[in-house]
RNA sequence: GUGGAUGUAGCUCAGUCGGAUAGAGCACCAGGUUGUGGCCCUGGUGGUCGGGGGUUCAAGUCCCCUCAUCCACCCCA
């Protein structure tokens, strides 16, 4: 404590503390349960890869892998990486395990840390967790329809409301080009208007213009072509058959040309949910489809679709009723009481009750303040005259009543008391 | 990487114009009550005032540097 540098968590990570752990826990749970019933199955990969895998995957034109990823060398002098996302990740474990010629369905999901140096602010870390869904070899846009629908399910299931969802299609290698080239032109026109920040975005990545706070910029890009106008054919009807199954869904829409993906390799369909509640950083989740993906690592030439949940956005829009800790604080008095108690007690908790009981002597008053403190829902009192008669005197902390139980009937009357 | 705000006890915060042993509430510990919690009363633990340097007879207070946190830009979950 008074050393003389104490040792704090590292800039931009942090202590997710046990009352904080347990919405998390709750979260995870609800997710789970949900992604199952949709099909998906959990996968693990490790931490770190090849940093080769998030330059082609991830891609090196994105800011990612240009100036926020965690890379280092190994002692043998390998280039390794701590991952900035997931989806590069499960491609290199599908394409290594063959699992394509597997005949389960290839859906997944994985819960888990990432790493971006990225500068801390609200809802941005540099380790933060995701939870992400992917699924591969379909292409019809019925299932990115089936992935918004679940996740607006998994948002309305944790009780998070007040959000809208975004989707757009950025368009394919045949159609995104010209529209790109056009952008650009258009925003070249109206240079003079753009603020100086916009002037460099027209040739860094002219998109991002639509972003900005500027109300000259605002105006100007009013006039500019969106990508929804520059569909090709295929990608329109791709798009068209997406909104179609939404609204069949009933799950109302915002359709946002604005809306990029800061990540190279998405095509077509792109979505993401965003919250007014969460500041600056406002998606909760973000996804889309990245057909290309797989075959740029040498696999077999399958599509894929998913998303990618913000853990830390999505536990602090989640609202959390803390319920009553269900447990029993046994108090003892005398070294005789300890022994009996600490059996007790483990009985007790291999009977499946929670139970908590001191290792010093403290005296009747102090326990069951303590017991009262810590959120007991019950104190078992063993003294001289209970490990006499084989008797325990059993305290509701709620009502203040007390009874008078055998061993074998403490859980008994507990249970019949829930 | 750029900009702004903020750093005093575990938490929330006072601390005047630069002035004496750095405070309050909550929390924690002990006692008031030899076997019964919440309320109340009494006492106690806990701070190198984020760190370093400077100005001054004197710095929590003024100046510089630095670190951290928060917020925004950028970008993203």
């Amino acid at each position: 404590m008074s050393e003389k540098k104490r040792i704090a968590a590292i800039k931009g990570t942090k202590d997710i503390l046990p009352k904080e752990a347990r919405k998390w826990q709750r979260v995870e749970a609800t997710a789970k349960r949900i992604f199952e019933l949709y099909g998906y199955r959990e996968i693990r990969a490790p931490i770190f890869e090849a940093t080769e895998l998030f330059e082609k995957g991830t891609g090196e034109t994105s800011d990612i892998v240009i100036k926020e990823m965690y890379t280092f060398k190994d002692k043998a002098g390998r280039s390794l990486t701590l991952r900035p996302e997931y989806t590069p990740s499960i491609v290199r474990s599908i394409i290594e395990h063959r699992l394509y010629l597997q005949p389960d369905p290839l859906r997944f999901y994985f819960i888990g840390p990432m790493f971006r140096y990225d500068k801390p602010q609200k809802g941005r870390y540099r380790q933060f967790h995701q939870m992400d869904i992917e699924v591969f070899g379909e292409e019809a846009p019925a299932v990115d329809a089936e992935i918004v629908e679940m996740a607006d399910y998994l948002l309305k299931t944790l009780k998070v409301t007040e959000t809208e969802i975004l989707v757009n299609s950025v368009g394919c290698q045949g159609c995104r080009p010209l529209y790109l080239k056009e952008l650009r032109e258009a925003a070249e026109k109206k240079r003079a208007l753009l603020c100086p920040d916009c002037q460099r975005k027209i040739t860094a990545n002219p998109l991002r213009i639509f972003d900005c706070k500027v109300e000259t910029c605002r105006e100007a890009a009013r006039g500019f072509p969106k990508i929804t106008d520059f569909l090709c054919a295929e990608c329109e009807a791709n798009f068209d058959s997406f909104k179609a199954h939404l609204d069949s869904f009933q799950i109302s829409y915002i359709v946002e040309p604005r809306l990029v993906r800061g990540i190279d390799y998405y095509t077509r369909i792109t979505f993401e949910i965003i919250s007014a509640k969460l500041g600056a950083q406002d998606a909760i989740l973000g996804g889309g489809r990245y057909d290309d993906m797989m075959k740029v690592f040498g696999g077999p030439d399958i599509c894929g679709t998913g998303f990618a949940v913000g853990m830390e956005r999505l536990v602090s829009l989640a609202p959390f009723t803390r319920e009553a800790e269900d447990f029993l604080y046994l108090a003892f008095l005398g070294d005789e009481a300890q022994e009996k108690g600490m059996a007790l007690a483990r009985f007790l908790r291999q009977n499946d009750l929670e139970c908590l009981i001191e290792y010093k002597e403290r005296s009747l008053r102090n326990q069951i303040s303590r017991a009262n403190k810590l959120g007991a829902r019950w104190v078992l009192i063993v003294g001289e005259e209970e490990i006499k008669s084989g008797k325990y005197q059993l305290k509701n902390m709620a009502t203040g009543n007390q009874v008078e139980v055998g061993k074998e009937d403490i859980i008994k009357v507990i249970r019949e008391s829930a």
